[in-house]
DNA sequence: CTTACTAATTGTATTACATCA
DNA sequence: AGTGATGTAATACAATTAGTA
């Protein structure tokens, strides 16, 4: 159903080289991807999610590869030296972008001013076309007035970081880097798609164990609505005892009369709840054993054959 | 105009490291 | 030299905003 962690190809012990080499390699490959087909798959269940329906689980993949928050952590440091007098925030390559600078931290501060749509709207659509090519560019040279441009990544993008995702949902500082050169966008942008990224997921695992407790509650409600039918059954049964005399135990709950233990009556249907024989089973392990001397139907009413109904405190 | 999607921002928490008393 | 307090940087996440198709 879901990709495996087992399956993931991107090796943390890359350097930097060999990851651009991979990724040069993996672009290659998406290239000819999208030549094949054009439609993006989003997998949005991606390999952390597959353990367990309920699982939170953050950054599994970290967990596996050393590289959680705290694996990151470690990393970062290992790689501080690397990155020192290096804004991870900053191009490494030629281009500058001011709007880097700004967000050296995540937490900028930097005013959000927006390239309003108004101003956008002024363009034809061959500018459009022109300016929506450029924003997906770090070489768009963002004034301060625009640096809050939308910009939407293109299929190519949202393809390279889908399957970066998929290997691994969270990046430490040198594949973030090395994946923003190789996409042409700013660190910053990167770390923000994964981010959201992580976010879709998690909304989409939620989702779905949302499903799963639904479809629980429902068996549940039925299981439920069914055994207070029985219930309603026994005690009418044990009403008339003349008629439950004459019967062999209805249920799938029997109790032993002589060592008055629950047992697994051999009469009782097959389609009524084998859960609850399970559960009754697996609560008292009673194996249905060999009883000498009198049916059960001829055992005095006393004996409280349906004792779970009844539960004695 | 509305809606869904998603890039981007903001605020908060956590962690490791550096520095200083 | 060892230690605790403090500041900083980086990153994650949740919630939110806002641009776009």
């Amino acid at each position: 159903m879901m990709v495996r962690k087992d399956d993931l190809g991107l090796s943390l012990s890359l350097n930097s080289t060999e990851i651009i080499q991979q990724q040069q390699q993996q672009q290659q490959q998406q290239q000819q991807q999208q030549q094949q087909s054009s439609s993006l798959q989003l997998n949005l269940m991606p390999s952390s999610i597959s353990a367990s329906p309920f699982m939170v689980q953050k950054s599994s993949w970290n967990e596996v590869f050393g590289s959680s928050d705290r694996g990151t952590e470690m990393y970062r440091n290992e790689t501080r030296s690397f990155l020192r007098g290096i804004d991870v925030n900053r191009m490494p390559s030629t281009v500058d972008c001011e709007e880097e600078a700004g967000v050296s931290s995540p937490n900028s501060t930097l005013s959000s001013v927006s390239g309003k749509r108004s101003e956008r709207e002024t363009l034809n659509g061959e500018d459009n076309e022109i300016e929506r090519a450029c924003s997906r560019s770090i070489s768009d040279e963002e004034d301060g007035e625009n640096c809050r441009k939308k910009l939407r990544l293109s299929k190519d993008q949202s393809a390279i970081l889908e399957d970066s995702f998929k290997e691994h949902n969270t990046l430490n500082p040198k594949q973030k880097l090395a994946l923003a050169k190789q996409l042409n966008l700013r660190p910053r942008q990167v770390e923000v798609w994964f981010q959201n990224r992580r976010a879709r997921t998690k909304l989409k695992q939620t989702e779905v164990d949302c499903e799963y407790l639904k479809r629980c509650c429902e068996n549940l409600t039925d299981e439920n609505r069914r055994l207070q039918k029985e219930v309603q059954e026994l005690r009418a049964l044990k009403l008339s005892p003349q008629f439950y005399m004459h019967m062999t135990p209805p249920t799938t709950l029997t109790m032993c009369p002589s060592c008055e233990r629950v047992a697994v009556s051999s009469s009782s249907n097959g389609s009524a709840a084998p859960s609850t024989v399970a559960t009754a089973t697996a609560v008292t392990p009673v194996v249905p054993h060999q009883h000498r001397g009198l049916p059960w139907a001829q055992a005095p009413i006393h004996h409280r054959p349906f004792d779970v109904l009844h539960p004695r405190s």
